[in-house]
DNA sequence: CAAGAGATCATCT
DNA sequence: GATGATCTCTTGA
């Protein structure tokens, strides 16, 4: 089975819709000779200069400056001194947008590429779930830090995307998380999730 | 269970 | 000088 990587034709569309078809794709974090695999099963999209959560509604800072860059990059930042929250940036250049990858489901070293459901035991292993349920979780797993900011991940280089098709049955939508300052764009319900089980 | 507090620092005002 | 796109642990019912 082949596994595509997923490209800028693929991040370069609008944002919620990104969001949505990323449930299901899977990081690969590559480390030395290592490989970790996780299928996404959540993520919450940040649209744009007027979308009041977004760090880039305050305008073009030197955090916020990749995400005006063009998509198929990181933006990794430190929130609250201690995790990491790992986005990837959407949409053309210039409009500042990206995706917060917000949980996903650790899959076996071994694995050589394809999914089918249901997953097996192994891979819905007890402990397997929890490891990177949440943006901050899902960082420590893979190891994603600052230094990984602004990676093209079009490219198989320390951390990439594939397409596994599969395809999600049932997409759960509900507000983002932490954002009640972002007035009438809190309650947006630009946070997806689904389940694999 | 649910609720609350603490950890800890880059970034922006 | 304040704050946050979080997580974990503790407390108490």
């Amino acid at each position: 089975m082949t596994n595509k990587i997923l490209q800028t034709s693929f991040y370069n569309r609008p944002t919620r819709q990104v969001a949505q078809d990323l449930l299901g794709k899977i990081i690969i974090r590559q480390i030395g000779r290592k490989k970790y695999y996780g299928l996404i099963t959540e993520t919450e999209a940040y649209c744009g200069p007027q979308d009041q959560a977004s760090h880039a509604s305050k305008g073009r800072t030197p955090r916020t400056e990749v995400m005006f860059g063009p998509a198929g990059h990181t933006y990794i930042y430190l929130i609250y001194g201690l995790y990491h929250c790992f986005n990837i940036v959407t949409e053309k250049k210039d409009y500042p947008a990206a995706v917060l990858i917000r949980g996903a489901l650790p899959l076996p070293k071994e694995w050589l590429g394809g999914v089918t459901l249901p997953l097996s035991k192994r891979e819905m292993a007890e402990g397997q779930r929890g490891l990177a349920s949440g943006p901050g979780k899902l960082c420590r797993y893979f190891k994603i830090d600052k230094t990984l900011n602004n990676l093209d991940i079009t490219k198989p280089n320390k951390l990439w995307l594939v397409d596994s098709g599969l395809k999600p049955q049932r997409i759960i939508r509900r507000p983002r998380v932490g954002v009640d300052y972002a007035g009438k764009y809190k309650d947006k319900k630009w946070r997806f999730i689904t389940r694999f089980s």
